[in-house]
DNA sequence: AGCTTTTTTTGAACACGTTCAAAAAAAGCT
DNA sequence: AGCTTTTTTTGAACGTGTTCAAAAAAAGCT
């Protein structure tokens, strides 16, 4: 029944498979998401149209594959450059625009992940109980930006920050897509821009003047935090 | 050539189309926008799959008809009932809150609707040139909320705020689209709490402690502004 | 009424994503 | 080696959104 070491086992089909990303990496890239047929990324592989759905679920499940590629790529750079020592304005800045760079190369399958992203009935959404696991990766990121930085925040915002900055990630990811102009010149602009003022809000909300907007803005956190850990999108609704 | 007018030259088939819209708003609402097929819509109807083409250029765009006649709605409703003389906050309330209501008979729709609003490719995005009219009508309520309010504003960003303000209305809107919780009470929730913050904070930045701030916020505000009578989706764009 | 032009409908066809029973290949076992 | 079980591939088939030439219906015109 169950062989030695499983990553073996599997070993010969990762091979088709991982040519098969490739190859739907490669049409995808020429020819756009839509444009490019699972007959021809199957023979761009060198295999028959149906043995593709033997190693993806489905033509989003390979843009679902890049997803979790563009996390660990992500990871990887972090891992180099995010030192435990960095105001929290600092490693803020750095994980939003790490993030963009690393998915810079590709941006139609980021346009394709996001079109899937905003159906909350697919399973492949970020925001579904199928990809609890990877959001609470991601999550991880900004408790680290808010906890490992020598800033002082409200605790009851600390609790929340992790979850909206993760948000605030997503926008940025939804403007890019958006973004036409050379090199996203105008995504990096807005990092540029925002990091500072989210950096900058946050320490004014700390003083004793603001203390009654604070409390507004700490109340509507609690109600509206995301809970990234308990998500889930509805399978049906009637009416 | 060209007839009387038009409106009546077209009667006979703007009746099909009509009988087209409902067969097809009965099958979403019932089975969902995917579930439903094109020949089962024009069954219901009562002609040929092929005659829907003639009505509507594909399936999409009888969501995006949904979403005019969802436009129109919102405006007999706040035609009834914005008043000259509101508050800042009541109006934006207002016009929020109704938003929402009247979207809420059919959220299967509007989830098609922010599926392809995701894609900026799209002809029928919201962001697409195509869509500029709508767009700019859209606006024009939040140009109301904040030129014919009593409050006071300043200069440079009552400038800018309608079209942030209809940013903040997109916001909401994909909110609701994922809230699954009775009667959306959570959206309408978040409606309740964020306005007044949207106002209270305006109120706050109008103050000399806030000179800094508010320049910051200002300098971001105008890199920014969607500039929504100029968005263009990219028809193609290479690497 | 008869002829022409325009508008509307039809149904077969296309390419697509996907499924699945059957075949082939590989691995496991004695 | 031969047999069994599992893994992988195949290719035909399904239902889908959409297109299009041809047919039908309607309208316009004299």
């Amino acid at each position: 029944m169950f062989k030695n070491n499983e990553a073996q086992a599997l070993s010969k089909s990762e091979k088709t498979k991982e040519r098969l990303y490739e190859a739907a990496l490669k049409l995808f890239t020429r020819d756009g998401f839509d444009q490019s047929s699972m007959r021809a990324i199957a023979k761009e592989a060198g295999i028959a149209a149906g043995a593709s759905y033997y190693h993806f679920a489905s033509k989003e499940n390979i843009v679902y594959e890049y997803y979790l590629r563009l996390h660990q790529d992500h990871m990887k750079v972090l891992g180099e450059t995010l030192s435990k020592n960095g105001s929290f304005e600092e490693k803020l800045y750095l994980v939003v625009k790490t993030k963009i760079e690393v998915a810079l190369p590709n941006k139609d399958m980021a346009r394709a992940l996001y079109r899937v992203a905003a159906n909350p009935e697919s399973p492949l959404s970020p925001f579904s109980e199928e990809n609890k696991n990877l959001r609470l990766e991601a999550l991880k990121v900004f408790q680290d930006v808010v906890n490992e930085s020598k800033d002082c925040f409200n605790p009851q915002i600390k609790k929340f920050l992790p979850e909206y900055l993760w948000l605030y990630q997503m926008g940025i990811i939804l403007f890019w897509i958006y973004d036409s102009s050379e090199n996203s010149k105008k995504t990096f602009n807005l990092i540029d821009k925002t990091v500072p003022l989210i950096a900058y809000f946050n320490k004014q909300i700390q003083s004793p003047f603001a203390v009654p907007f604070r409390n507004k803005i700490i109340s509507t956190l609690k109600s509206f935090a995301p809970d990234l850990g308990q998500i889930t999108t509805p399978k049906k609704e009637g009416l």
